[in-house]
Formats: C-alpha cells, structure tokens, sequence
RNA sequence: CGGGGCGUAGCGCAGCCCGGUUAGCGCACCUGGUUUGGGACCAGGGGGUCGCAGGUUCGAAUCCUGCCGCCCCGACCA
C-alpha cells in the first residue's frame, strides 16, 4: 500500500517530491524552476484564494491589476529594494523574433532591441507607487487599500514545487495611509488575518512575530511574519506584511495634502502569501500515504464509493445522500467508475488527500449502515444510513479541528528553549524544530549563529513575555527570547 | 555557481564495463473474456529519433569529445 511513496523518515524531501508528483498536484514542466499545476493542486490553492479574498474584502480592500512588466528605471528608485531583488530578475530586452538566415528556427531579431528593458516583476511595489503618485493628492484620497492576484517571476537558483518556484503564483497587497500610526496597524491588521487564515483554513498553526532588521523584506522599515513548524522539524515563512514606512513614497514622490493644506509624504504598507502555502499544507498534515488535506479547502471533501462497483440500489442511496450533502455545502463526488475496483480506488483517494470517504455496499445496505473512513485517522466507522448527512457534516468539523490540534501538539513537543549554545547545536541536530533564546540583538551575532548553526532567528514572537537574559552566543544582555530554527 | 548522481516507451528500470541480427522487463494504456467488500487474473495488442550534436568503426544504446537537461547536497530566497 502506498508502495509508490518514500517513507518520510528515510528521505523527507523525496518524501515531498512524491506527493506533489503522486497525487497529482504538480508537474515539472519545460522551463526550468517553473511547475505545472494540475487541477488537485490549483484546486486547492483555489480555495485559499476564494477565503483570503473574502477575508481581504471583509476588511475594506478592493482588488485591481497592474502590469507584468516593470521598467528597469523603476526598480532602481529605492536602494534597499533594487538590493535585495536584482539578483533574481528576468529581463525582457527585445519585441520581435525572426526566422534564422542561416537555418531553421527563430532567433531574436536584433534589430526589435528595447529603449528601455522591461523586468518580469519579482513584486510589483514600484510599478503601482509610480501609479498611485498620479491617484493621491489629497488625504481624502486615503487610505488607499488595493490588493492584486498575480504571478512574479524570482529567478531562483534552485527550486522546490510550491515552495521556491521560479513563477509563482500570490497576492499582495498595497496599501497608502495618511499616518505612520495607521500603516502600521493596517500592517499588523494583515498580518492577524494571516495567521486566522493559517489556523482556521490551513489547519497550520503559526507564530506570528517580527523579523529582525537582517530577515526583514527588501524596503521594509518592518516585516511581520507567520512562521510555521513542518514535519521534518524546519520552519516555513508563510506569509509576510510589511510596514513600509514612507520609503516608496519618496522614492516615487507620492505626496498628499493634509487637512491644513501641508503636503506629507504617504505611508505604506505591503503583504503577500503565495502558493507557498499549498506547500505548507503538504508538509504540515500529510503521511507515508499521501496528501492529507484539510476538510475546508480541500476540492473534494467526500467521495462516495460503490461497493463493488455501481447498482440501482446502490446508487439511490448515494445521490440521496450527495443531494443533502451538496445543500449543506459539502463538495461531494460519486465515483461512477465501473472498471476500477474499490481497493485501488481507496488506495487512489487516500493518495489525493479527500477527506471523507463513504464506502456503500450490498452487504451493509441489509443493515441499513454504510462504511465511512476519515483520511487522518485512517479510523473506518459503520454509520446508520439514517442521518449519515449531519454525520458526515460533524465529522468534517472535527477532523478540521483534530488536524490543527495534531500540529499544535506536534510543534509544541518541537520547540525547546536553552541558554547554552551547545545544547542549542544539539537540539539541532537531534530534533530540530523550534528553540527560544536570547539575543543580543545585533545582526553580526545573528549572522554568527547561522554560520555556526544553520539556523535563523524566524522572528521576534509578539506573545514572548520580556524576561531578562544574556545572548546565547555573546552573553550580552538581553531582554527577550527570539525564535530560532532551521528554514526553507 | 561548486560537489555528487542520472538521462533507454507515460512512469520505474535492465542492457553499456567486454560494440554485432528485429532494444528488453514491470507498471500504465488498447481489445476480448473471467472477476469484483483494500492496489484482480488470463490471452492478444499498440507505443522508442536509446537526451542532443559530432567523432571512431564494416557496424554505436554500448567507445571518445562537446553540449543540453533533470535530481540530490550547499551558497541565494517567499
């Protein structure tokens, strides 16, 4: 069973691989670092992106599009940003191709050489403040929340499905405010629907914290960050939001009016998840055989098989039991499929991560029950036709629940705290996960401990109670615990 | 870009060292039949520029050279 995935304890990334290629979420595809997602991968990144946009909606933002391509000119109006994203950018320099004088094929056709080049962009904050200049003169234009749903290019050196591609897909959102103080809780207001979309949706549960000046995104005056904790003990950023403070306004010469008629310089903020996180997803709940995914964004949450294959018996009760399920909400399929038998079909749907899985046959329809088997537990449960939709409703609610308190559970075994360096390396080595501890708060320390270690602060939590303390490298006093691991 | 590995059917591989008829196996696929409560069985069948380009040779999947691509480990990163 399961005979075409690697165990996760002989090899977890070979592990990963697997079920992104087994269950068929995505495929490689002809251009390098670039992935093909399928329909169970995009259905699932679907479903964030319906939630999130809901939840973006819900807190005042409105979606708009802007360009793919960047002029060069732009990147480079603000220093910290050009630095931190010109390594990984793909240029387009030319318009036209043309049929190759001396053979077959196309070449690009000198002469069709761009004036300006034009950058596939990495993220988009200097094409849209560029754009609000011309959208904000007065305070009465603010604030400005707009949110886009685009793909970026970061010409990555190496890459990953889902987790470091060379295209992906994201939002961000990018917001003007009249004052420091309203962008940074619009800041923060961002980064709290983040880790309620992690928790509640995901089922991942995240520390949300800041970065330090070293980790912080390219621009940013602040970055607040979700950290999760994975399976093999490394952490995932998630998501970020970003307090910009007016640094693109005046790299961009955004200015508005306040109601003294004084001109100020706009304050900004921007925030992005990606499809990074269906690979959170993977590696938060998933098993030795196959995806495991949460009842509330997963694409099918119920399939529903005949035993041994379909009948007019069969069958009645199973679209009795879609239409019911289907007017609570529930996305249900039946498997009609008459060629495959039902062995290789569970082996399929457990693979793909469903749910729920309902199992009807003859030999249980005698006792009017019929099998119903949740895919976390693996725990299959004899279930009385009767009433089988608000069972299968329940079940759906709990299993969500028992995902999230399984990765809690797991990440709070993961997480140590130590004051000693070397109990930190061993902790490491051994377990990996999480470790709470003392900083000096300097990046040259910081920078130390990863050379020494690997590991990097992940963020600065905001629920760590201040407690007197000295760096675990240093000794140097220090205020607060930071959170260190290993990440992707 | 450094270090390691690998390119042979959709997938997984054997053949290569030691060159020699028509390139093979398992899975998948197609047809027919028998099956059907945890990845069915039998029979028949289709599918290959052996990564690409050059070279050596009477003859290259096999030997030589160059290139390309992929995977794993590192540096970069969401």
């Amino acid at each position: 069973m399961a005979k075409e995935i690697t165990p996760r304890a002989e090899n977890y990334s070979q592990w990963y691989n697997d079920i992104v290629k087994k269950a068929g979420l995505a495929d490689n595809s002809a251009v390098r670092g670039c992935m093909v997602i399928k329909p169970l991968g995009f259905g699932i990144w679907e479903n964030m992106k319906n939630q999130l946009d809901k939840m973006f909606k819900d807190t005042g933002h409105v979606n708009a599009y802007f360009p793919l391509f960047i002029p060069k000119s732009f990147l480079s109006k603000e220093a910290q940003h050009v630095e931190g994203f010109a390594k990984e950018c793909a240029v387009v320099t030319h318009h036209r191709l043309m049929n190759d004088p001396n053979g077959t094929g196309v070449i690009v056709d000198p002469s069709a050489k761009l004036e300006e080049e034009l950058i596939v962009r990495p993220t988009s904050e200097t094409i849209i403040w560029n754009t609000y200049r011309d959208w904000i003169q007065s305070y009465r234009d603010l604030p400005l929340l707009i949110n886009q749903w685009a793909n970026v290019v970061r010409w990555e050196m190496r890459t990953r499905p889902f987790l470091r591609t060379a295209e992906f897909l994201w939002q961000e959102g990018h917001t003007a405010h009249a004052t420091k103080q309203e962008a940074i809780e619009e800041a923060e207001m961002i980064h709290e629907v983040y880790a309620r979309f992690a928790e509640d949706y995901m089922a991942m549960p995240v520390i949300k914290g800041a970065k330090t000046a070293n980790e912080r995104f390219a621009g940013a005056e602040d970055t607040f960050t979700i950290e999760a904790l994975m399976q093999d003990g490394k952490a995932l950023q998630a998501g970020t939001s970003h307090f910009l403070g007016q640094n693109f306004a005046k790299a961009f010469d955004v200015k508005f009016a306040d109601n003294n008629n004084k001109e100020e310089y706009v304050w900004a903020t921007s925030w992005g998840v990606s499809t990074r996180l269906v690979g959170g997803l993977i590696m938060t709940h998933s098993d030795d055989e196959g995806l495991v995914i949460p009842p509330r964004l997963a694409p099918t949450q119920v399939v529903i098989v005949p035993i041994p294959k379909p009948n007019e018996t069969i069958m009645e009760v199973a679209e009795k039991l879609e239409k019911q399920l289907k007017a609570a909400g529930v996305r249900i399929k039946i498997d009609r499929d008459k060629k495959k038998r039902p062995g290789f079909k569970f082996a399929q749907y457990e693979m793909e991560g469903v749910p729920i899985r309902v199992g009807i046959g003859m030999r249980d329809l005698e006792k009017n029950v019929v099998e119903v088997a949740r895919r976390d537990t693996k725990e299959k449960t004899s279930v009385p036709v009767d009433g089988l939709d608000r069972y299968i409703v329940d079940l759906l609610e709990t299993m969500q629940n028992d995902l999230f308190q399984k990765a809690v559970d797991y990440r709070t075994a993961h997480t140590s705290e130590t004051t000693d360096m070397e109990e930190f390396k061993g902790i490491l080595e051994n377990k990996g996960g999480f470790i709470k501890a003392h900083w000096d708060g300097t990046t040259e320390t910081e920078l130390k401990i990863k050379e020494e270690t690997k590991a990097t602060i992940r963020c600065i939590p905001n629920d760590e109670e201040p407690s007197d303390g000295k760096c675990i490298l240093t000794g140097k006093p220090s205020k607060q615990r930071v959170l260190f691991a290993k990440s992707y």
